[in-house]
Parts: C-alpha cells; structure tokens; sequence
DNA sequence: TTATTATTGTCCCATAATGAGATAATAACA
DNA sequence: TGTTATTATCTCATTATGGGACAATAATAA
C-alpha cells in the first residue's frame, strides 16, 4: 500500500475516527534470549515511538489494535490483551503531535481534535518473533525491534507504557500461557526457562521449573533435538492444542 | 447543587468534554453481609444505570472517576482502579442514549457526538456502606444500593461491565487489600471471612482463614466485641497502617 | 574402544503452605 | 453449676516448593 494513500485515507473522511482517543500497541517478541519490543521511528525527529493509531467509528477498539498490529507485522490474529489506559490531563502529546504533524502533514492541522490531549489505550501483544515482518506506517521511517534493556529515546510517555505492559506481562505469566505466544512451535526447555527468567528477571531451577511445567500437562514432547554439542540432546516441547 | 445548574454547566461549553468518551463506575458496598452496587435510576425509564460521566479536557480520567464518585456518593479519595475499557463496535448505545436525552434534554442533542458511539472506561471503586450518602445526578431520580444477586434490568451493556468489575475483584482480591475499603474501621474476624466469601462466592473454613489473615501481618487485634450473645466474644481487628 | 566433558532429565529430602478435623476457651443463660 | 453457641487454637496429613545430588547421554579426545 503507498504511503500517500494512507494519508489521504487519514485525512478523507472528516468524521472517520473517534477523536482524541488511540490505540498504542506494546508488541512483544523474544529473539537471542531477550525480550523485544518493536518501535516506530519518527520522521525528521531523534524518537522512537509505539505503533498505534486511531479507532474509525464502526470499529471496536480491539478489532482496531488488531488492525495496527497487522499493518505494522502483517500478522494477524495475534494474542492481544488491553492493560491499561492512559489519559492523566498531564500527559504533554500536543508539542509532540505539532513537531511530527507540521514537518510532514500541516493538513492534519485542520482536524482540530488531532493537536489535543489523547486519552490512549494500552493493549500489549505477543507474537513469534521470526514471523514478523515490520513495516513502518505514514508518520515513520523505519520499525525495528529494540531490546527491553535498551530502549531508544521514546516519544510521549511510551517509556512508561512499555514498562506498565511489562509488569502486566510478569503479573498474568503463570495464568495466560504466555510461551504459546512469544516462542515458535517447538522449543526446549531450556528455551521456555529463559523466556520466564528474562521476563521475570530473576534466575530460576532447571529442576524445579520443569516439574512445575510438567506438572502443569500443557506441554507435549516430541523427539529430541541433536544440537551436535558434546552433551545429552535436550527433548523438544509443544504446547498442548486445548 | 441545583439539578439544573448541572445540566446547565454540561451543555455550557462545547469542547468542554472529550467526546464519545465516558468513565462508568462500578461502586462496591459490603452489607448485611451482602456486595452491593450503587445504580442510578434512569428518568421516565424503567432502567438503572451505573454511575458515569464525561472526561473533561483539562483532566485526567483517573481525576474524572474521583469527580463522578464524590458527586455520587459525597465521599473524597475513594479507592479506585481502572479495570477495563468497554469499545466493542456493536455497543448499541444510540437508541438508549436518545430515549434518555429527548425526555428532558432535548437541547443535549445539539452536540453530534453524545448520540455516537461511546469509548468507556471502567473503573470499580471499594466504598464504606455505612458513610455514602447516595445522589442522581441531573439524568437520574434516584441513587440506590442493589444486592449483586438481585440486579435491576440495566442499560447499554452495564451488566457486562459490573460482571467484569466483579471477576477482576475477585483476582485482585488477595494482591489488594480489599477488606480495608469495604468494611468498617474495626470488624470481627467472621466479618471479614463473610466478605472474601461474598465476593468469592465460595465457603471457606474458619480456621484456615484465619490462620491466614493473621500470618500476613496486616491486621491489628484491639478488644474484644460483647455482642450480648451466649457465648465466647470475639476479637475487633482492624487494618494496621502501612 | 574407552574416558572425558558439558548438559539434560530425575530423584530425594527438608521446609513451607494448605486442607480438614479435633479441642479448648468463654459469654450469656437455664 | 451446667448448658449452649461461638470463637480461637492445635494437630496432623497432604501438597507444593527450594535446593542439592546423581544418573543419562551426545560428541570429542585419548
């Protein structure tokens, strides 16, 4: 789809979208042993920000993150859950939307709404890393993953979502089975270990871990993997289809 | 505060409000040992609603729920948590809000974006029964408390939205200290029980529920409670502050 | 072929948390 | 003084968890 088009899009229809309310997208991936999270780079500006985006008028709000996580990773149907919204009187987006809206969209401008405060609300996402294809929308240059540890410079108070989804993420780990989600179909338990242990940031047993794991019968074995490493083969796991 | 200085003040300004977005709140009592919800009575409807109201601009949702509950209940700095935001696209809101505005606020209608679709926030709010002083608003004739088991027939979805607020109570129930916002400053034991029953809606055994209670720390033994009753009196706890 | 090495998969035991029944304490009253 | 209805504790079996030990094994070195 051409940039411009979708800038006509935005801007076609006066009354498309509810004003000063958005959608901001906290996409969580797990690559090399990190955790990641995927940003949008602004242009003409040295800041990063969170994918996101209006709600159109016929559409629910969860069905519009739906929306801005398929545009920016062209998956769809991804593990989706609203954590919280943001909308303190403080929260200082209209210096921000000014300085990105008048470099390259002063038409923006003549939607009054658009320069107001947002009320915005967070859903955090988790998705196989190795599917993702980022794409940047009409307001960025590039969308990249960025490790939780080394976040870029972010716009607005994306620091703050990004870590309120994190503590969400730690709090709901052991009763969503988050690993479904973040690892591809098969893995090891080793690999499911250091998912847990770099979400949570604490280290954990090898031996404990995998009898709570096994314990909790959500996982199938399949054969063993054959790393060549001078070692015993670890099994590969699968998550149970419930 | 007059009614219609209320109205009045609601239709004064017109980009007072953001629009198509509202904060409802669910506002827990505990009774008799019952959970209680306050509802309002809908005008020339035979409908209750929940408590709810428009963001102004220059504040912030939490500051909006706050206003809303100490409009409703006369209470300052009540305990409060945002528990889920209710924008499915087929919220059918219009014809509800229309029957409600063209009965005695026909000039409401006016501004476009009160029949649209709306964005709402819930909030659940944890009150002392025995210190509200339940009060309409400008919409509504009365303010009363309902047992959750016997809930009146509710507008829009309001029913979804108090079911929502009760399964999030009931997970929190633990990592929160729920009992010290909705039971008086001292209490029994066996009052305190009742209450995780209620809203857990399950039995649990006097013992261990104690030996619980008592092994967090959080409770503070004071004298003992002579009901007049035939038998052993029992201890008043209450709330240590933290 | 055999020993070595780095991991992986289990097992065991001490300790903590929980479920469930039993017993002791006591305030009013018969 | 005994009875009764509760309340407060105690005890014991069961389950969950923390932490160390050991056996299995895939490649490599001897």
């Amino acid at each position: 789809m051409p940039i411009m088009n979708e800038l006509e899009d935005f801007l076609a229809l006066k009354h498309r979208f509810i004003p000063q309310l958005s959608v901001d997208c906290v996409i969580f991936g797990f690559h090399n042993q990190q955790l990641k999270v995927l940003l949008l780079k602004l242009k003409n500006l040295d800041l990063w920000a969170l994918p996101g985006g209006y709600v159109e008028q016929s559409e629910g709000i969860d069905d519009a993150a739906q929306r801005i996580l398929e545009e920016r990773t062209g998956l769809r149907d991804i593990y989706l859950e609203q954590f919280r919204v943001f909308g303190s009187a403080d929260r200082s987006t209209k210096e921000f939307i000014q300085k990105i809206m008048e470099v390259h969209h002063p038409e923006s401008m003549n939607e009054p709404w658009v320069l107001q405060r947002y009320v915005s609300i967070g859903y955090y996402a988790l998705v196989d890393f190795s599917k993702v294809n980022p794409t940047p929308d009409f307001l960025s240059e590039y969308c990249e993953w960025f490790e939780m540890k080394q976040l870029p410079k972010l716009a607005f108070d994306h620091r703050e979502i990004i870590q309120k989804a994190l503590e969400t993420l730690r709090i709901t780990l052991d009763s969503k089975l988050i690993g479904s989600n973040l690892l591809p179909e098969t893995f090891t338990m080793m690999e499911l270990q250091s998912l847990y242990e770099t979400i949570l940031e604490t280290p954990l047993r090898r031996n404990n871990f995998q009898r709570k794991m096994l314990s909790l019968d959500i996982l199938e074995r399949i054969e063993k993997l054959y790393t060549g490493a001078a070692n015993k083969a670890p099994y590969l796991y699968r998550f149970k289809k419930s």
